[in-house]
DNA sequence: ATTTCATGATAAAGCGCTTCCTCAAACAGC
DNA sequence: GCTGTTTGAGGAAGCGCTTTATCATGAAAT
């Protein structure tokens, strides 16, 4: 393949004309073709191209990113690539980069802010163009800063307030709305909400939208929501489901797709019957849930718009430097399984 | 945060020093402190390191790349990110990278060996130090190219033949053997495998491991093996686990993650109940797994050493680039649920 | 015959960093 | 007082590329 790497220098030399010449021949080569400013012979360029070729030669990435100070690199910081949610959400942003040239480096953060610093300041360091971020807790004013330095940045998931940046989140309240207003349908009356104990705009959201969507029904008596620690989800959510139940509950409505899992596991546990004892609406898609025992009903997020519209958010803020920020905001949809229904 | 980007050069200035003194300081910092071969002034270090701390300097990435021609950044391109199996191995690569100050770019070939082909340039091109890759049928010619162009390269999951190149891959043989002896101590015989049809070594040796199980326990004549073509599994898999159920089949054994839970759900629109009419070993650890109406019972790769795995050994490989290529072969074990039981 | 001008090409600077080589000074041994 | 050695530091080349300013050349215009 690569034999002793090939330079313009070399092509120059081969084809008898300056590395300059070369240069514009292979930029041109790429650009527009409208817009050629540069005049170049048709049968150089031709023989230039021909000998590039034959030499198998690869532009030097380095020394391009050195002279123009561009890396067609975007850096995407995630909580953990491993969640489901946020590996579709990377294969997506992966694809629609693939597209534009761009390469695309991943990191996790696992919600602990110090890490979430370190890897900006990683990937700042190699010089990514641009960066989307899922903030976590603790990260506000880091992120602040990162907004201040003229970085282009595009928060998802979540966003963080009194921040002039550009994000992409969903309608959770919207969300709420759904689920909730699917159980009333039911016949349900005591529907409690199971959340994370974070102070994440998302979280926040989802659980206003719970006590919102409640209250607009009339049910406001029977507001209740669960906050769980997200270190220690198992077994927090076993208790708090099994209180619940004992207490009456008639249905949960879940936060997130772990969240959700560990729900269903602990009304596994203890042996409570979906949908004919607990109703549930679950959050984001899982393999499991059309596997589960009854398929399971969920708020669907429109993952494949959280990657495209992050990616051309951030390809907007790259291209103009000067835009002014926005918030895309993308509408959930429930999808109804048997596990919210009566019988 | 950055303002207008610090260079070596204002802090030799400021410092009232060469460059190269400052540069020598700079990685000196880095590097392990006995092996410092060059001296420099205690006092005069410990200011520039100041200096360079008050003007929050960075390193250009991209200058030392061109300089030292090496980037710290390595390639893993594996089937799909967004695949469970390879997510939770990218995140394991991702952390031990980070260790190591070693940036990772991921790709997806969708086992489509053009698109691997494609990924593989565009990361050289990157200037990246290594490439873990996942193969994909019909990429052998090529990874065998780029495996002789001594671009330090470590195979994933499966192998190829032939070809001088290192890797770290399952004992495929031992995880059937164990699949189909727990089905067998459990009262099994008609046990029949589904697998995909694609000419990659896990695939086939996953066969072969079944083949070779069931004549060792004299079950030869009951042998057989359902290729699936997996850009229609669930389609596939429904008919052939159909008919299979319709002939009296009483267990299967799965090849992947991705087919079991097909197979699963296959088995549920069919009404088939499992373990009591069928039962089922499957591949790879899911969520799903537990969430199902009888928890699974399957084969569990390591995925950690995976990931640790392939990294360490494409460290050394980069590290000494005259390095044998080497195979590791890693162990599964079987995780018992009640799909395979008795009762 | 002289000026103008489009065309095609080049020279050279320099992006920020590493590293080899040179060099001054101080101090040792003789 | 001379040579040799250690210590601390600077000079400068150059990695491969882009890009500006400049320059030949021949054809068209005057």
């Amino acid at each position: 393949m690569t034999a002793k790497k090939t330079t313009i220098k070399d092509i120059a030399n081969e084809a008898g004309v300056s590395i300059a010449l070369v240069s514009f021949v292979m930029s041109n080569q790429t650009r527009d073709p409208d817009e050629r400013i540069y005049k170049v012979n048709e049968e150089t360029s031709r023989r230039i191209l021909e000998i590039a070729r034959r030499l198998n030669y690869h532009p030097n990435n380095a020394a391009r990113t050195l002279r123009q100070g561009k890396t067609n690199t975007i850096g995407v910081i995630l909580s953990d690539i491993s969640n489901k949610f946020f590996a579709d959400i990377a294969r997506c942003i992966e694809d629609r980069a693939y597209k534009y040239d761009y390469t695309v480096i991943f990191g996790s953060t696992d919600e602990n802010a110090d890490k979430l610093e370190n890897l900006v300041k990683v990937l700042v360091d190699k010089g990514i163009d641009g960066l989307i971020i899922v903030p976590c807790a603790g990260s506000e004013r880091f992120i602040a800063s990162v907004a201040e330095s003229r970085m282009p940045l595009v928060l998802m998931d979540r966003n963080i307030g009194g921040v002039d940046v550009s994000s992409v989140v969903l309608d959770n309240r919207s969300a709420m709305l759904q689920a909730v207003s699917t159980l009333v349908e039911n016949g349900c009356t005591h529907i409690e909400m199971v959340g994370y104990d974070m102070c994440l705009s998302n979280v926040l959201e989802r659980e206003e939208g719970y006590r919102q969507a409640m209250e607009h029904l009339g049910l406001g008596d029977h507001v209740a929501v669960h906050r769980i620690d997200f270190r220690n989800i198992e077994s927090q959510v076993r208790s708090v489901i099994g209180s619940a139940v004992a207490r009456g509950v008639e249905a949960f409505v879940f936060g997130t797709n772990t969240l959700t899992i560990s729900g269903l596991k602990a009304l596994d546990e203890l042996e409570v019957s979906v949908p004919e004892q607990v109703r549930v609406v679950g959050f984001d898609d899982s393999e499991a849930f059309e596997l589960y025992r009854t398929s399971v009903t969920y708020i669907s997020q429109p993952i494949e718009q959280f990657g495209q519209e992050s990616f051309d958010l951030l390809m907007k803020h790259i291209r103009n430097r000067d835009m002014q920020s926005m918030t895309v905001t993308l509408k959930p949809q429930i999808v109804e399984g048997k596990s919210s229904s009566k019988i």
